[in-house]
DNA sequence: TATAAAACCATAAAATACCATAAAATAATT
DNA sequence: AATTATTTTATGGTATTTTATGGTTTTATA
């Protein structure tokens, strides 16, 4: 599974059909199932994606974490209702459902952001001004990255 | 076996008819029972659903687990005295039990709602009380969720 | 024989596949 | 480097299929 990478704002028609980024798809495209998993944000007014396998990585660790956790339950039970997988029509769009939409503020322009193993969608406007706000948050506290 | 996501709200007709999400449907498709396994949540007002297969699963995971353990007695003790299978009929409709729906408080309405590896049917009502709850829950004390 | 359960038939709405074109990006050529 | 040709991508509209849902008939069952 590549990376989602970079951002690319594509119109919605009359019946609410996006293109999802040509570089999106390419990402995706050796998996099985082709399209994505789009769920509402619980911290932002945005809309996650990701590929479904990797869906089906966050269902293998709830399965390992206990089948009947209570923990996991508020996780499970927002995560796996909300999740829409959409797959791809002939030309690589998808159907935003109109819920989702609303949730993000989508009339007729998205913004697709890439998050390296996931994606945002955002109302353009949305978008910059939270992307204006992470960069003060990130000049005031500098966060720190360990790898491996 | 695919994933069961998404949530989907259908009617039950004067006969008790209902008919599985097609998307849920799909996820069962290749296997040999072609229909789903219910039984009465021990946490919620809901009824639990899950494929043949899953509950075969369940059956072998608590094998592993020790045949004599006291605990798994009481959960195998409920879960599998109370499974109902339930085969679609041609449109890919079934029939709740009464006590079922009794259960869920289910009159004219159903939500069927995702949770991976399995499914829940709720009151349509008390599903969006319960999500909310959820949520609400999630805000406050954040669950961790480790990927392989 | 009465009653419940299963099989069968029909249809409106929603979802999906199909076709066509403009715009953009890439490759090829001069 | 500039221009032209070719491919890819985004976008629009239309046709077809699937799905949910209602009703009726037939079969099994008590």
């Amino acid at each position: 599974m590549s990376l989602f990478l970079s951002s690319y704002e594509n119109r919605l028609d009359t019946k609410g059909r996006v293109s999802v980024p040509a570089s999106f798809r390419a990402s995706i495209a050796s998996e099985k199932f082709p399209g994505v998993v789009l769920y509402r944000s619980f911290t932002n007014n945005c809309i996650e994606g990701l590929s479904m396998s990797r869906m089906e990585q966050l269902a293998n660790a709830t399965d390992k974490m206990g089948v009947f956790d209570s923990e996991l339950d508020d996780l499970s039970a927002m995560l796996f209702a909300d999740a829409r997988p959409l797959a791809f029509d002939v030309t690589g769009r998808i159907v935003i459902p109109t819920d989702l939409l609303k949730h993000a503020g989508i009339t007729d322009t998205a913004v697709f952001v890439g998050r390296g193993n996931s994606f945002q969608i955002w109302n353009p406007d949305a978008f910059r001004a939270a992307q204006e706000k992470s960069l003060s948050n990130l000049r005031t506290a500098r966060p720190n990255l360990t790898i491996s």
